[in-house]
Formats: structure tokens, sequence, C-alpha cells
DNA sequence: ATCCCGAGGG
DNA sequence: CCCTCTGGAT
């Protein structure tokens, strides 16, 4: 199987089995879904939606979350990981999107990744999901799924694995190949013991035909 | 012990 | 390239 067939089976397949995939991540607006992406960091996304709401409550915008104190941002932020770089970070983003971009959240990967706490992935998660721009995020799952699946060769960094995969994807599937990997990643293709029996593109995986399939 | 939608700094 | 940050779930 060439590369480009392998390519293809895995994008039929999802957008048979997962045309709607999107972010599990509760947002109401751009802002929101910043907050939240920068939250998300070695975090699941479940324990950040616990926190969220209480936070766009009390800090509904830039403005007002530009004007908070560490103290009284950091409990709302204490129980996910890195509560210190995250509560500085969530300050002086607000801070800056109320200086240098109007209170709005800027839609290019250029001036994003200039925010604090904000960086090649979480630009391209805010871009592609509220833009549809194709830029692939390449997180842990992406990254994993990636490479067992074959759709990265020898990719050693998640940059690597971003460009192989922008190669290989169509423009206008791009945004949302990113959560058919996340989601894949997240229940069938984990980390440890990944379900493969569970899994509906075995056929082509090289992982499950070197480790899986051999065995049985 | 390992993993979770990483970023910043050295 | 490396290291640190750092809490909860499994």
């Amino acid at each position: 199987m060439t590369r480009k067939q392998r390519f293809q089976y895995v994008i039929d397949y999802f957008l048979h089995h997962a045309p709607d995939a999107e972010t599990e991540l509760l947002y109401d607006n751009p802002y929101q879904l910043l907050v939240a992406v920068i939250l998300s960091a070695q975090c699941t996304d479940k324990r950040v939606n616990m926190t969220t709401p209480a936070i766009f409550e009390k800090y509904p915008d830039a403005d007002s979350l530009s004007k908070a104190t560490f103290d009284e941002l950091f409990p709302f932020i204490r129980s996910i990981s890195y509560p210190n770089n995250k509560t500085k970070h969530l300050i002086g983003m607000a801070k800056m999107l109320q200086e240098q971009f109007n209170g709005e959240v800027p839609l290019t990967v250029e001036e994003l990744v200039q925010l604090p706490g904000v960086g090649r992935k979480t630009a391209n998660v805010i871009t592609s999901v509220v833009d549809q721009q194709p830029n692939m995020a390449v997180d842990t799952h992406v990254f994993r799924v990636s490479a067992r699946i074959g759709l990265t060769l020898n990719a050693k960094t998640p940059l690597a694995t971003e460009k192989q995969l922008i190669q290989h994807i169509p423009k206008e599937l791009i945004h949302i190949a990113h959560h058919w990997l996340i989601l894949h990643g997240r229940y069938v293709c984990v980390a440890r013991n990944p379900k493969c029996e569970k899994c509906g593109i075995t056929a082509v995986c090289k992982y499950y035909q070197k480790n899986v399939a051999v065995k049985k």
C-alpha cells in the first residue's frame, strides 16, 4: 500500500464515520476558546470544561480578564496542570489583547503566537476551529496516532508531523482531520494499550500490523 | 508509573 | 536540543 492510498483510506473512513467531528472544549466565542485551549496544555478537555464556566462567568471578555489579579484568578485554575504558569499566561494574554488587538482575538498564527501562553499548537487550533484555516494543530494525540497509522514517516517533532499531514491532506479537510485524529487518539488509539479491537482502520495501520496482527 | 489538545526558557 | 512547570486520573 502506498502512502497516498493510506491517507485516502483513512480520510474516507473518517468522512463516513465522523463527518461532524469537532472540539469537545466548551466555548461560545473566540475569546472563550482561546482561554480553554491555553488551559488544556497537559490536561484533559474534561477537566478544562470543569473549570471554564466559572471563569467565563467572572471574566466574560478580555477586558475583565486583563484586570484580574493573580490571586483572584489562581483559585479557578488551581486544580489544573501548571496553574502558576497558566494564571500568568491568561492575564498577560488578556492584557495584550486589550493593548494590541482592540480586545479581539486575532485570527492569524503570526499574531496569535505573540500572545503569552500561546504557541504554535494553540494558534493552529484557534485559526482552524474559528476560521477553518487549513492549519493542523499537532498535540500528543495527533502526533501519536499519525505515527502509529503510518500517516507520518519518521516524524520526530510536532512540526515535522504538521508539515507531513498538511502535505497529504486536502486543504478543505485539514481542520476536521485534526479532530478526527484527536478523537481517535482519545477514545480508541490511546497511548497505553490502544483499543485496536474497536478500531476501524486496522487494515492500513502499521502499528496494528506490526504489534497486534502477527500475534493472532 | 504514565498520561492528558504545551509553552517558555536555557 | 534540553529542562521546568505541576495536578488529577488511571
